[in-house]
RNA sequence: GCCGAUGUAGCUCAGCUGGUCAGAGCUACUGAUUUGUAAUCAGUAGGUCGGGGGUUCGAAUCCCUCCAUCGGCUCCA
C-alpha cells in the first residue's frame, strides 16, 4: 500500500506505507539525505526515521532551517549530558533546550563546583562520543514505568517533569550510555555533530525562581561543519572588537573610576567633542521644529516627584534622597517634572500650543549594532491602578492615536503589550549592541496623566480651562547609550563630522614642523579639528599610529608640500589620495561635513 | 540578591603547586637618527600586585571579608 507525500513545492510522490522521512530524502537526492536533520510531518517536527503511516505534508529540515538547527542543538545537549555523566557520575539533569545560539543544560552537581576550566574536557569527551555516531533511539513508555525508572535513578528533577505529563505521551531517548526523558525530536545519530564549543557556565535558579536552589547552566553550540564553528568564533571576536567599552577606552572617549562610582562616566575631551556635535545637530533640528530650550536644576524636592507620580514607579532606579533642613531632595532621573513646572508658569492659551520644550540635562539613574526596531509599547488592562494610571478611556484613545500615527507615517513597528510607561503608551527605538545586548535608544511617550497631577491647564477657544497632554521625548536617549551605539555601529570609525580628531598633520621630518603648524592654524581657523604629530619618528610610524587611532584624514607634508603650500592627503583605511592645495583640502573637508550633516 | 570568572606599571598581559616573582611588549621620557604613505635603534623611568584582615620565618601566590568589572540567572522533557 502506498501513501502520498506532498513536498513544500507541492509536488506529490508516492511511497510505501511506513516509509520514513529519511527514505524520502534518499529518494530525492543523496546530498539531501546527507544534510537533512529532522522532518516536519503535517506541521509536527519529528525524527527522520519514524515511519509515516498516512498521506502527509512533508518538509525535510536541514541546518538552514531554524527547526533543523534546534534539533541538532537539542541533540547536542543530550550529548553534553552524556559527557558530563561520564566525568561526574550521579549528576542530575533538569532541562536542556536549544536556544538562540546553541543550547544549554541545567545541571545539579550536588554541591561540586563546575567552572569554565572544566569545559574543555567535556568538550573533548563530546567530540569522542560524537565520532562514535551513536543513534538517538526513541522509546515510548508508560507513565508508571517512567516514574519507576526515574525513581530508581533517584532523579527528582525528571520526576518533577513527569508529574506534569500525561500517560501515553511520554518518550525516552537514548544515545550511547545516556538516557533522558525527552519529547524529541533528535538527529539520527551523534555523528552529525562535527564541531563543538562549550561557551559558558553560569548559575540559573531551578524553574527560574530565586527561592529555589541554583543549578549550573552550561552553554554550548555545535555545527555540522568545522568551518562554520570557526566562522562563528571569528564573528564573536569581531563583535568583541566593536564593544563600545573597549573602543571607548582605546579612543579616550570616556572612562570610569572607582572613586567616582559605578555607572558614572567621565567624558574625556574626545567624548565631549562627540557630545557637543550631537547636541549641535539636535538643537538645530529642534529649533527648526519649533522647540525652545530650557535649563533646570539637578535636584528637586520629594514633593515634586510625589506630585508627578514618578516616585513610586522609579524609586528603585533613583538614587536615595539627601536630606537638608528636614526636606528630602532627589537627584533628577528625568527632566519632565521640571518642565511641567515651566509650562505652568507660562500659563499658555490654546493659541500658544503646542508648547515645545527641550533640555539636554544630566539625569541620574541607578543602575554594535546593525539592526533596530520601532517598539510601540501599550498597557495591560489588568494592571490599571497598579503599574498603570487608571484611566481606561484615555489609554484606549491615546494608543489608537499613536498606532494611527505610526501607520500613517509608514513607520514599521512591533507592538509590545504591557511595556507602556505608567502615564501612557510610548514608542521606543530598540537597538542591539555588538555584544548582543538590547537597549532603548530614543523614546517618545504620550502622557495623559502627569499634566493633570501638576494641575497644568491652558485656556481653550471657549475661554475654558483644559488639561493638556504631554509628549515626552528623548531623541538621543542617554549619552552613554547613544554614543555607545555609535561606537559599535561605526566600530570607532566615526564619520568626519563626529570624529573627535579629524585630521592628523604628519611632517616627514622635524624640518617641516613649522609648516605643519601653519597648516594646522589654517584648519583650526576653518573649524576643522586637527593635530600635528611632531614626534621624532619616521613617517611610516606616524601613519601607522594615525591609522590605529582611526583618524579620518592624514596630511603628509615635506619639502614639496612646503614649497607649493600643498598637502599630501591620505584617508583612513583608503590610503594615498594625492596632493591638494591647503585651501582646496579645507574646502573638501567642509563640503564633506556639510554633506554628512544634511539629512 | 544569587552562580561563575576577573582585578599585577598609563595600556595589553605573563608570573599565582608560597622563598632571585615583582616581569614582557606597547605608551611616556632621554639620546642617536632627519626620515616620503601601517612599527629606526639604544637607554631611562614607571607598580602599597583592587582595599582591609588573617595563616606563615616568609604572601602577588593560601584563607576570610569588602569593593569593582565581565558573563549568566528569558527561550521549560
Amino acid at each position: 500500500m502506498n501513501i502520498k507525500i506532498t513536498l513544500p513545492d507541492n509536488s506529490v510522490r508516492e511511497y510505501p506505507k511506513g516509509s520514513s522521512a529519511m527514505d524520502v530524502a534518499k529518494s530525492i537526492s543523496e546530498g539531501l539525505a546527507r544534510n537533512v536533520l529532522a522532518a516536519k510531518v503535517n506541521g509536527e517536527v519529528r525524527d527522520l526515521n519514524r515511519p509515516i503511516e498516512e498521506d502527509a505534508q512533508l518538509t525535510l529540515l536541514t541546518w538552514n532551517d531554524a527547526e533543523g538547527k534546534n534539533t541538532m542543538w537539542h541533540s547536542s545537549a543530550h550529548l553534553m549530558a552524556e559527557a558530563l555523566e561520564f566525568y561526574y557520575p550521579g549528576v542530575k539533569f533538569w532541562v536542556g533546550p536549544p536556544v538562540q545560539n546553541g543550547f544549554y543544560y541545567d545541571v545539579d552537581f550536588g554541591g561540586e563546583v563546575f567552572s569554565a576550566d572544566d569545559l574543555k574536557k567535556i568538550e573533548d569527551k563530546m567530540a569522542e562520543l560524537a565520532k562514535q555516531s551513536n543513534a538517538y533511539v526513541r522509546k515510548e513508555i508508560g507513565k508508571e514505568e517512567a516514574i519507576r525508572y526515574f525513581t530508581e535513578r533517584n532523579d527528582p528533577y525528571k520526576l518533577d517533569l513527569l508529574s506534569n505529563l500525561e500517560d501515553g505521551s511520554i518518550t525516552l531517548y537514548t544515545q550511547g550510555n545516556f538516557t533522558d526523558l525527552c519529547r524529541g525530536p533528535h538527529i539520527p545519530n551523534t555523528g552529525y555533530i562535527k564541531a563543538i564549543k562549550l561557551t559558558n557556565v553560569a548559575g540559573a535558579y531551578w524553574k527560574n525562581d530565586s527561592n529555589n536552589p541554583m543549578l549550573t547552566r552550561i552553554y554550548g553550540i555545535t555545527f555540522p561543519k568545522k568551518s562554520e564553528l570557526d566562522a562563528y568564533l571569528a564573528m564573536l571576536e569581531e563583535a568583541k572588537k566593536r564593544d563600545h567599552r573597549k573602543i571607548g577606552k582605546e579612543m579616550e572617549i570616556f572612562t570610569f573610576d572607582d572613586d567616582v562610582g559605578p555607572g558614572l562616566p567621565l567624558w574625556m575631551p574626545n567624548g565631549a567633542v562627540i557630545i557637543e556635535e550631537l547636541e549641535r545637530l539636535a538643537k538645530k533640528t529642534e529649533a527648526m521644529a519649533g522647540y525652545k530650550r530650557v535649563r533646570t536644576p539637578h535636584l528637586a524636592k520629594e514633593s515634586m516627584y510625589l506630585t508627578s507620580g514618578h516616585l513610586p514607579y522609579y524609586a528603585d532606579s533613583m538614587y536615595p534622597p539627601m536630606e537638608f533642613d528636614g526636606e528630602k531632595y532627589y537627584l533628577k532621573a528625568m527632566n519632565c517634572p521640571h518642565h511641567h513646572k515651566i509650562f505652568k508658569e507660562l500659563n499658555p492659551s490654546y493659541r500658544d500650543l503646542p508648547i515645545r520644550l527641550a533640555e539636554y540635562g544630566t539625569c541620574y539613574r541607578y543602575f554594535g549594532i546593525e539592526k533596530y526596531v520601532m517598539r510601540f509599547s501599550t498597557h495591560e488592562p489588568s494592571k490599571l491602578g497598579q503599574k498603570y494610571v487608571d484611566n481606561p478611556v484615555l489609554w484606549k484613545e491615546t494608543e489608537d492615536m499613536v498606532r494611527q500615527v505610526l501607520i500613517e507615517s509608514n513607520i514599521p513597528y512591533v507592538e509590545v503589550p504591557d511595556e507602556g510607561a505608567f502615564y501612557g503608551p510610548k514608542i521606543d527605538v530598540q537597538v542591539w549592541s555588538a555584544i548582543g545586548r538590547e537597549f532603548t535608544l530614543a523614546t517618545n511617550q504620550v502622557d495623559f496623566a502627569v499634566p493633570a497631577r501638576f494641575g497644568l491647564t491652558f485656556r481653550n477657544a471657549k475661554n475654558e480651562m483644559e488639561t493638556p497632554i504631554c509628549i515626552h521625548r528623548a531623541p538621543l536617549g542617554t549619552h552613554e547609550r547613544f554614543i555607545g551605539f555609535l561606537i559599535e555601529h561605526f566600530a570607532g570609525n566615526f564619520p568626519l563630522w563626529l570624529a573627535p580628531e579629524q585630521v592628523a598633520i604628519l611632517p616627514i621630518s622635524d624640518k617641516f614642523n613649522g609648516y605643519a603648524k601653519k597648516v594646522l592654524q589654517v584648519l583650526i581657523n576653518s573649524d576643522i579639528r586637527g593635530l600635528v604629530d611632531d614626534r621624532d619618528e619616521k613617517i611610516g610610524k606616524k601613519i601607522r599610529d594615525a591609522e590605529i587611532k582611526r583618524l579620518p584624514y592624514m596630511l603628509i607634508i615635506g619639502e614639496k608640500e612646503e614649497q607649493d603650500f600643498t598637502v599630501s592627503v591620505r584617508q583612513h583605511g583608503k590610503g594615498d589620495q594625492g596632493t591638494l592645495k591647503v585651501q582646496d583640502f579645507v574646502d573638501k573637508i567642509q563640503a564633506e561635513v556639510k554633506e554628512l550633516l544634511s539629512v
